[in-house]
DNA sequence: CCTACCGATCGGTAGG
DNA sequence: CCTACCGATCGGTAGG
């Protein structure tokens, strides 16, 4: 028997669902694979924010790998990716789109964080996300060729479109990267949308270009 | 003694010093930091490619961290490195020599391998290379920043010229990072180029650079 | 979901 | 520059 006082405790003994309970795993997982990037995130830092052992956690996704994959696929339902599930928009809306994107990833460095940390990981040996963050590339390229054809001038070719579309993914990356290492010195959202709005304006006034610097 | 025919091997018994070594051990551990990561690729991998244990390694370096700053010293000192120790260009030069860079780069992909997954994994709590990567940025970024004054139109902020140079940089690792993954698809040179012109284009033309994407 | 454990890897040190 | 070793960490499994 307790003591006379003790009353049971408030907590409102709502068993948690399995679902439930991988959902909490995912979000501590992509927390740790962020701050410490995947090889140095272990299980047992991951369990700790649960509340259980690193047992439990494979319980629940048999390996790390696995888990890895879950933050994954967590991130495209999520909103850090541009697109969220949503039919992408077409044109000039894209771009728009990917600004907004920018414009709320400001206020939330944890997601960003673990997007670049996976992201800069994955081009590694062997690496778990290789195929995932390739893929997901590849088709963001896609998309944006796709929008960008909607919006150029005349006589731009498909390969320059394509040139473009890399260009604008790569500012993107690139920046959050200077972001996150020195968010006082790096203005995020003005920054991408500095090359963003002159790439995109280079698309609009077609093919040729302006070449400051010119071919050898 | 040896066998009748046995000659003593042809190898001139140079006695390596110890700069040598080190130097071979650097350029180990870069191709290994490149390859693996730094959390991952380990100091007997690196030992075994210059024929020793990694004893003997950590007899030269003293820690794998020093030995990790080793590699991001050589590597300014490397031609990786856009300004490898020279006083960097001014003005439009600059701009030339960060495309020539990237012309560079294309040919050696096991350097920008090194710098990007070192990069890439600063940004994870208490690494090694953080500082070093962060200073470095911001370096990069003064310099092209005072560059572009140069070939800047009128009216153009220091904001803003701060902005188009962190977009360039940007844009250079976004594009970089993409390459490592899927080379046959991305164009490293081309790409990098579309998004360099644009931005140095948008800067010349001066403040009012066109606003396809309008401010909400 | 836990306890208990295994096998493996690793960075670093001692001591020569 | 090596042998030998330590302490620590980790992912995964058994068995409940």
């Amino acid at each position: 028997m307790d003591q006379a006082g003790a009353v049971t405790p408030t907590r409102t003994r709502t068993r948690k669902s399995t679902a439930e309970r991988r959902d909490e795993i995912v979000r501590a997982a992509a927390k740790t694979f962020g701050t410490k990037g995947y090889q140095k995130g272990s299980l047992i830092d991951i369990a700790e924010q649960v509340g259980m052992t690193h047992a439990g956690v494979l319980h629940h996704f048999g390996s790390k790998e696995a888990l890895l994959i879950a933050v994954l696929e967590y991130r495209d339902r999520a909103d850090l990716d541009p697109f969220a599930g949503k039919l992408p928009p077409a044109g000039m809306d894209l771009l728009r789109h990917l600004m907004g994107t920018i414009a709320a990833n400001c206020a939330r460095p944890g997601l960003v964080k673990t997007y670049v940390a996976i992201t800069g990981e994955s081009v590694t040996e062997d690496h778990p996300a290789r195929s995932y963050v390739t893929e997901r590339f590849a088709a963001l390229r896609e998309t944006i060729v796709a929008s960008l054809r909607e919006v150029a001038g005349p006589g731009i070719s498909d390969e320059e479109l394509n040139q473009a579309s890399t260009s604008l993914i790569g500012v993107m990356d690139g920046v959050q990267l200077q972001w996150l290492l020195d968010p006082e010195a790096v203005d995020l959202l003005e920054s991408t949308r500095f090359a963003v709005e002159a790439v995109v304006a280079s698309v609009m006034l077609g093919a040729a270009r302006p070449t400051p610097l010119s071919k050898p």
